[in-house]
DNA sequence: ATAGTTGCAAACGTTTTGCAATGGG
DNA sequence: CCCATTGCAAAACGTTTGCAACTAT
């Protein structure tokens, strides 16, 4: 059931940023909702184009920088290439990188969180957000 | 003693990195051999210019990805700015970026470490390079 | 001599923005 | 109705590159 439901989801996203809901943006919002992996700009604006042809590259830019902005999206430069997007409401987690393949895998160590919190209790510094990324290779 | 030395560090680096010693090449890594920052290459072009004005951005371009790519310089890109560089030969080391000042100190912990080679492991790989940022603000 | 290096300016890929037209609440 | 939102095209940004002149080796 439910083929394609009302985008609910999508909807429930862009409510959350107090954005008004346009074509356009359901567009783009379900793509967030559906993406499995971590796309960049241009990979949502060409995915929200299969559901509505009309969407600007421009309004992908804005909806994702809004929706990033306003924490709803967590945003990702894997060295220095484009901004990669995925939904903040998932869980937290940090990220190994196949160097080889590109693939990403996704984990969390409870150890390694409460470490850093450490870290930067020494500094003086509560921890905002952070970053931790281990490019890798397949173990010989 | 040694006022202007023959920048010999910096000679150092470029031969180093097989590269022919050049005015240019000497005004830029001398730059990089005095920076106690982390400067893009904007500001590491500005710098250079200050030792000899004639330098060209190509060229500071062109000699930072030739050093970063033979692994004498480190590259980061904290959220989608520009790439900063750092000299690789000093002691490897993870950032707390302070987001209110955009400052940034410097930081290693072993144990970090140790456990990112285990959740490497644990996924069947190796780490090749790893990236860890603390974004932070002053304990309240 | 000659291959590596340079500055210039144009091109690049990604992202942002000014604008007049459109459309949601 | 009115202001948020849109698409378009141009611009901005960081970075790369083709080329003819130059220079370290």
């Amino acid at each position: 059931m439910s083929e394609h439901v009302h985008s609910d989801e999508g909807d429930a996203l862009l409510k959350d940023a107090s954005l008004r809901i346009t074509k356009p943006r359901q567009a783009i919002a379900r793509v967030l909702v559906d993406a499995e992996d971590h796309p960049d700009a241009e990979q949502v604006w060409s995915r929200a184009r299969e559901n509505d042809p009309s969407v600007s590259q421009a309004t992908a830019y804005r909806t994702l920088a809004v929706l990033a902005e306003k924490g709803l999206l967590r945003t990702h430069t894997f060295d220095g290439s484009a901004t990669r997007y995925e939904l903040a409401e998932r869980p937290h987690h940090d990220h190994l990188i196949d160097v080889e393949t590109g693939e990403v895998r996704e984990f969390v160590s409870r150890e390694i969180e409460r470490l850093q919190a450490r870290v930067a209790e020494e500094h003086g510094y509560e921890i905002i957000a952070h970053r931790l990324e281990l490019y890798c290779r397949k173990a010989g």
